[in-house]
DNA sequence: TTGGAGTGTCAACAAAGCTGACTTACCCTG
DNA sequence: CAGGGTAAGTCAGCTTTGTTGACACTCCAA
């Protein structure tokens, strides 16, 4: 294992090549969330709204609490972005049925249709990104990006992927 | 998991596929920026800092129009964050020989010790997850990354790596 | 029945983005 | 050399999204 890396990491991880990777996500960044944006900025919403939007979306039913861990901001803020989409009709809170204190979160009809909204700008990029770089780019991309997650967001991503497939 | 790959190949546009690349983002931003928030917290400076302190490191002695132009954020924006630097002794701003509207922007020694500091955090970073997902990986990961970039970012993405090197 | 967990809310604040309007200094061109 | 445009800086005011701290309510479980 030591050995095989050897010379390939003499090659590339230079810093110069640990810097372009650190921009390269810099502005890769930016353009993954400049098409929601666009369509954010028309309404009175933002990029929190889109995230709890989508990770509502992606595991419908899911608790604020859950989703507080996913977002990784506080209640506080949380509340704030969500008290807004219950209000304007995007999203509704169920009181919970097992556990009554707990509030689950859905999508109605509408946040349904920002929703994809969103995702599909999102994902047309994307797709365009996984088309032009090829599958085994694709491969190695979600494997560094993997690697790059802190543990806890990490066992989070693999949770959803198995909620959400 | 090996024989899933082959139809990987065909599947990977996905919308759930496509998901997933999304996720990965949001997930892997998060760590990406973790370790510089720890460090910068403890003093008074924001991400805002950071960035602009990692491009004037990159390109010593590049103007504040250019720099506006990286960070894509206003003038008024950019100032706040470069007057604390200044006036806290990290950055130097010299008046343009050749043309003496622009300002050139460099580090100060130490502008330069907390620069290291919160590189060496991102790169440690960055340098585990290359070595983790190997140097394949690491190519695609580039190529989808530059392929996510809008057109003017890939030009200024470009145009550091042949000014950093 | 009491303690603790999950949730929601209020208040106050900070970081970092934005627009618009304006000044100062400077360069370049007609 | 006058005028128009460019680079930078600044003031005022606003928005989004994050933070703490304090507190109330509901409900489960020991």
């Amino acid at each position: 294992m030591a050995d095989v890396k050897g010379g390939e990491a003499l090659l590339f991880l230079t810093d110069e090549q640990l810097r372009q990777g650190i921009e390269a996500m810099f502005f890769a960044y930016r353009g993954f969330t400049a098409d929601p944006d666009r369509i954010l900025e028309t309404m009175a919403y933002g990029r929190a709204h889109h995230r709890a939007i989508h990770f509502i979306a992606r595991s419908p039913g899911t608790t604020v609490n859950n989703l507080l861990a996913i977002l990784g901001v506080t209640k506080q803020s949380l509340n704030r972005v969500l008290r807004t989409l219950i209000e304007d009709g995007l999203v509704e809170s169920r009181v919970g049925t097992r556990d009554k204190r707990e509030r689950h979160l859905y999508l109605t009809d509408e946040g349904e249709t920002l929703e994809r909204k969103l995702s599909d700008a999102q994902r047309a990029r994307m797709r365009a990104a996984f088309r032009a770089a090829g599958p085994e780019a694709v491969t190695g991309f979600r494997q560094v990006l993997e690697a790059m997650m802190d543990g806890d967001m990490r066992r989070r991503y693999h949770a959803i992927r198995e909620n959400g497939a």
